[in-house]
DNA sequence: CCTGGCATG
DNA sequence: CATGGCAGG
């Protein structure tokens, strides 16, 4: 048994993923800007480059936590955004507990789950859709990496979409060789589909691509997210054909995340991360309106994103 | 990897500790009282039978989480009730995380703790004293039992006081057999005290004593909290010499508990147990002027009780 | 700093 | 059905 009488303080915050970077080293030289960098959003384009309009509306969220965020009021922001297919990651759910609010939805007959097998409540994506899928898969045919419930693939007459909740490196980076066994077996997965029929990927891939794609690169080359081996599995992923949509069409915008942590008021700061994305087969490139941020809708630590397609 | 498309309905709650008893064996039979029955409290007697006016007053409260209950809004009351010591029990709270609020109370300059060495957040009691006491005690000097901050002694000029979280036999009665070793020796640790000067104990003692001390007594002849073994453990307490102070007050008085499960609404219903005590020392008895229920004071599954003496 | 599980009550 | 601790992010 523990006693006494006086209690010292607790340990300080260790420097984070995304700490403020520089001021975690010089003590009390809070050079936080005075008003956050935002990244304002433009209306959303619904015509591609070649005259045709968006005919297919995809929105992918990482929802870190599915229960919660239904009782956040996530659902509201769906049936505002309206897509024609939405993807989910990090459920966190086993079916038995999904929410009638969500297994009810009237908008989306159709309804695809996976989650992990081993942990409950860990991992686990969802594709609902509003017409059915000519066939839906789940994993990626690998069975080391399909006890876990991170990929659904849905065929639709004209493309697959594959929606994808990428293994986090986690802290101490003691997943990053897993992690660089599933980046390749992953891409060898898409670039099988990619010869059948052109696809889209969406989901969180857990890497920031480039500096622009993170609020503080310098200090995070040795964290989960963005280690040159992961931002390397990205690049292999283009080098295959496959097009950073939003990149695309946005080559030089900064600020412009898709991540938070909860810790530090990131969000409020705008110390965030680009790890949400949706990749093209370069055959669909010509059909792409838009691939938006909505950097404004709350429920988790991700935000949505959403893609205009004409196909 | 799991998946699917539609879900089935989750397994029904088992029948627990403090079940609506009856209604479980014939279904749909619901025998509630319209209205619970409570026990209505009349003022606190301030005068003992030998007509000495109550000069200490004492609360113990098993607070569930001493973080919790302080947001809750428990220090409000005891500011309210402002007893001369203030007793807690399983409080779950290692020192360094205690919240300000309490540790920096001026009405109480005299703090102890006791806290769980193993399993932080676990057992843990506390006293507050507005006066000194001669000398505080941990434990009741056994290793063996001494290892969960289940124990406070504090000397003071004329008699002992002891708070106690007595440990739960737990589901399955799988602590029982240790409970039963804990009753002895903590028996034969107060004996030892009460030879010295006579002492007050309070605290959760984790037994309702008899039929008349919860509301369920048929169902729970074989659940922790009413085992005979319990029970006996108690009644060789009463042998030994001390005195409940409440049933010594009011020997009739049914409905009158100190703990409701959070489970299936049973405070509303006064679904309860007595298990919150303050035994006297015999030699106190003349100076008990009133030990009193405070069973609307909310920010627990316990509600807090209150002895009036005259020392 | 949030989630969902778990042990404990 | 609450608490706190834990792993995970």
């Amino acid at each position: 048994m523990k006693r006494g009488k006086k209690t010292e303080e607790a340990a300080a915050a260790d420097g984070e993923n995304d700490s403020g970077s520089a001021s975690a080293k010089k003590p009390k030289k809070t050079k936080e800007p005075e008003a956050p960098i935002l990244y304002e959003d433009p209306p959303d384009k619904m015509t591609s480059k070649d005259g045709r309009s968006a005919n297919m509306k995809i929105t992918s969220w990482n929802v870190d936590g599915l229960r919660a965020w239904v009782k956040k009021g996530g659902l509201d922001w769906v049936r505002e955004e309206a897509p024609d297919v939405l993807c989910l990651q990090e459920t966190k759910c086993a079916e038995k507990d999904l929410p009638a609010e969500i297994t009810s939805m009237p908008e989306y007959p159709h309804k695809y789950w996976a989650v992990s097998d081993d942990k409950e409540g860990y991992s686990g994506v969802a594709m609902l859709s509003k017409t059915e899928p000519l066939k839906v898969t789940y994993g990626i045919g690998k069975e080391e990496h399909d006890k876990e419930g991170r990929v659904i693939t849905a065929e639709f007459p004209t493309f697959f979409l594959v929606t994808a909740y990428v293994p986090n490196a986690s802290r101490g980076l003691v997943r990053l060789d897993y992690r660089k066994t599933w980046d390749v077996d992953f891409q060898a997965y898409l670039t099988e589909l990619d010869v059948q029929k052109p696809l889209v990927l969406c989901g969180d891939l857990n890497v920031a691509h480039q500096e622009i794609d993170l609020k503080n690169p310098k200090g995070n080359k040795k964290n989960a997210g963005f280690t040159p081996e992961e931002r390397e599995g990205f690049s292999q992923l283009l080098a295959a054909g496959f097009v950073d949509s939003f990149r695309e069409l946005y080559p030089e915008q900064a600020n412009a995340y898709t991540f938070w942590t909860y810790m530090m008021n990131s969000r409020a700061k705008n110390v965030g991360w680009r790890l949400d994305y949706f990749l093209l087969s370069s055959s669909l490139v010509p059909g792409l309106c838009d691939s938006k941020i909505r950097n404004k809708a709350m429920g988790s630590d991700h935000c949505p994103i959403t893609l205009h397609l004409a196909v």
